[in-house]
DNA sequence: AAGTGTGTCAACCGCATAAAG
DNA sequence: CCTTTATGCGGTTGACACACT
C-alpha cells in the first residue's frame, strides 16, 4: 500500500461547507465511486475514503437525519440480538441509516438502555458458502448513475453504496432470520408479518426519495434502485 | 463565571477482501 | 498465482455541546 504521497498535505476533522460542496458537485456529474481519484479532480485535501465516509454518511440524500424513532430503536435491538455488531448488515434494514448512525446509536444509546455487553464477530469470520454463487448476481447489479463510466479516473465505474445491500447479504440476513425463526412467526406473535408492519425488506434499502423515511410508510417501490429513483434523489439536492 | 464531567456523533484507523494487472 | 490498488467494515478517537458543581 502506501500509494498516497505527501499523506501530510491531507486534511483531517470536520469538513467544511467548501469541501462538501466540491464533493457534491464531484459526485453530481460523476457519481460515487473512484474515491481516490476525487482528490485529484476536485483539489480536495482529502484522502479517497474520507470523501467516500462523508458521502456515505453525512451528503447522501438517502441519509436521514434527526432522532431514532421507538419503531427504529426495537428494529435495530431485535437484528443487532440476530446479528451481533454488522452494523452495515443492520444498517442496511433500517431505512435511511447509515451503519455508522447505528453504531453510534447502540453504542450511546441502546446498549445503555439494555445494559447489554458487547457482542464481538471474530476479525475471521468466514464468509458464507453462497456469497461466491451470489457474486455473479451482484455484478450485475449495475449503478443507473455511472454504469456506462468503467475503467479509470476519466470514467468512474458502478459503486456498491453500503446504503445499497448486496443479494449476498440478503441471503445471509434471510438466513439468520430463517434459522432464528424470525421469519416464521413463531418468535411469538411476530415474525414476518410484524417484518411486513415494520416494512423490514430484505431487498435493498436504498430509497427513492426522503419523504417516505417514516418506517411505517416505506413502501417497497421506495427500496428499489433504478435510474428513475436515483434521478429523484439528485433532482431534491 | 469557571472548571469539570459526560454524552453525542463525525471522522479516523487498521484490517479484510475484492478486483485489476 | 502474486502483487498492487481500491473499497468496505467495525472499533476507536476526539471535538464539541451541554449539564452539573
Amino acid at each position: 500500500m502506501g500509494a498516497e504521497a505527501g499523506e501530510s498535505l491531507h486534511r483531517k476533522g470536520l469538513w467544511t461547507e467548501e469541501e462538501d460542496r466540491l464533493l457534491l458537485d464531484h459526485i453530481r456529474v460523476h457519481g460515487p465511486g473512484r474515491w481516490n481519484c476525487i482528490p485529484k479532480f476536485t483539489g480536495l485535501k482529502r484522502h479517497g475514503k474520507s470523501c467516500r465516509l462523508r458521502w456515505l454518511n453525512y451528503l447522501s440524500p438517502a441519509v436521514k437525519r434527526g432522532k431514532f424513532s421507538e419503531e427504529e430503536d426495537d428494529l435495530i435491538v431485535r437484528l443487532h440480538k440476530l446479528l451481533g455488531n454488522r452494523w452495515s448488515l443492520i444498517a442496511g434494514r433500517v431505512p435511511g441509516r447509515t451503519d455508522n448512525q447505528v453504531k453510534n446509536h447502540w453504542n450511546t444509546h441502546l446498549r445503555k438502555k439494555l445494559g447489554t455487553g458487547n457482542f464481538k464477530r471474530p476479525r475471521s469470520d468466514p464468509k458464507p458458502e453462497y456469497r461466491a454463487q451470489e457474486e455473479q448476481e451482484t455484478t450485475n447489479h449495475h449503478h443507473p448513475i455511472n454504469d456506462s463510466n468503467a475503467g479509470n479516473c476519466d470514467r468512474l465505474p458502478p459503486c456498491r453504496s453500503t446504503m445499497s445491500n448486496t443479494s449476498a447479504d440478503d441471503a445471509e440476513v434471510r438466513d439468520v432470520l430463517m434459522r432464528e425463526n424470525f421469519l416464521t412467526g413463531s418468535e411469538g406473535s411476530d415474525g414476518e408479518e410484524w417484518m411486513r408492519d415494520h416494512r423490514v425488506w430484505l431487498g435493498s434499502p436504498m430509497l427513492s426519495s426522503d419523504r417516505y423515511f417514516e418506517l411505517s410508510n416505506v413502501g417497497l417501490e421506495d427500496l428499489v434502485i433504478d435510474s428513475y429513483s436515483l434521478d429523484q434523489m439528485w433532482q431534491q439536492l
